[in-house]
DNA sequence: GTTATTGCAAACCATTTGCAAGTGT
DNA sequence: ACACTTGCAAATGGTTTGCAATAAC
């Protein structure tokens, strides 16, 4: 087994981060610190706003001011540990980029929960595409708009049917 | 031939604009008409800001305010008559949704321009995806981002050295 | 020391809104 | 008269930025 694999699993945001600080002169600061980690303490999508309530609610020292939180996640963007994946109430959303299998996401327009999927076809479609138009793809967003199978499903027993004759 | 067929195709994008306007017990006025003409007259994606430049441009008493401009197009895309299809330089970006075809984006990162594409089979892998997922299909938003063909190639050969010889 | 970094408050900027004056019926 | 509209200017609200104080190297 190749201990080479095990490190580069091993790698933490952090550490991930600190690499890509590293190469542009920077420092990974306490602030930066506690920012990635709370980040990557859960797999949910959040807003700036959100992230500054949680930091906030932390213990001791760990506050982070707003300005710093902005500054960081558009830095965490650059390094590729985030990605903006959708604009809600106004308001940019991110989820995690690092650690994370590329997807796309069907949203319930009923309920609003946002389901993951993986299709390896559909980036060759994209590739081909742009490739046809001199487009030098980087990355992509698709968005499935519909109903859940939890909101298609009447509330009630379904009806059979056989009830119906 | 069917005249209800002609009739139909022939249904103006105003037509249609007053027609849902009056739905909600408002006028097609002057300047919602100077807009909806202003958006209609090309094919071109836009934002407010530009929008507002056409008008103002206008011989004469064309010009409509910023805050209408506004608000007409709000009033627009609640009719179907247009689509916020993106978000670019921190701006909206429209597009006609009446009247033209579905499509997708490919969307360049350094001009911020939009390409639109057809590809057919992607309805079906979505759909294809979706069911298995017993999620009902409505609609999707497909943006591509990367670098477009202008922006890929180096400057210099955009303007051509040997014609300023 | 020098250079990066933080927090605060102010600045930005696209978009929205309150309101008084105007317009069509 | 009445209800809808407009344009102006002011407000909104998420995000960015200038700057002086602070911390890491």
């Amino acid at each position: 087994m190749s201990e080479l694999t095990a490190v580069a699993v091993s790698v933490s945001p952090a550490d991930k981060f600190r690499e890509y600080l590293t190469t542009r002169g920077m420092r990974l600061t306490p602030e930066r610190k506690s920012v990635v980690e709370e980040v990557f303490s859960s797999h949910e999508h959040f807003d700036s706003d959100q992230l500054v309530d949680r930091l906030s609610s932390q213990k001791e020292g760990k506050r982070v001011s707003r300005a710093t939180v902005y500054r960081t996640l558009n830095e965490m963007v650059e390094a590729g540990l985030l990605r903006k994946v959708a604009r809600s109430q106004n308001r940019d959303v991110y989820e995690h980029d690092y650690g994370y299998p590329r997807h796309d996401h069907l949203i319930c327009g009923k309920c609003g929960s946002l389901t993951e999927f993986e299709n390896a076809p559909l980036a060759g479609i994209l590739e081909q595409v742009a490739t046809q138009l001199g487009f030098r793809v980087s990355g992509h967003r698709l968005e499935v708009y519909g109903m859940c199978a939890a909101c298609s499903r009447p509330p009630r027993a379904r009806h059979r049917k056989l009830d119906m004759i």
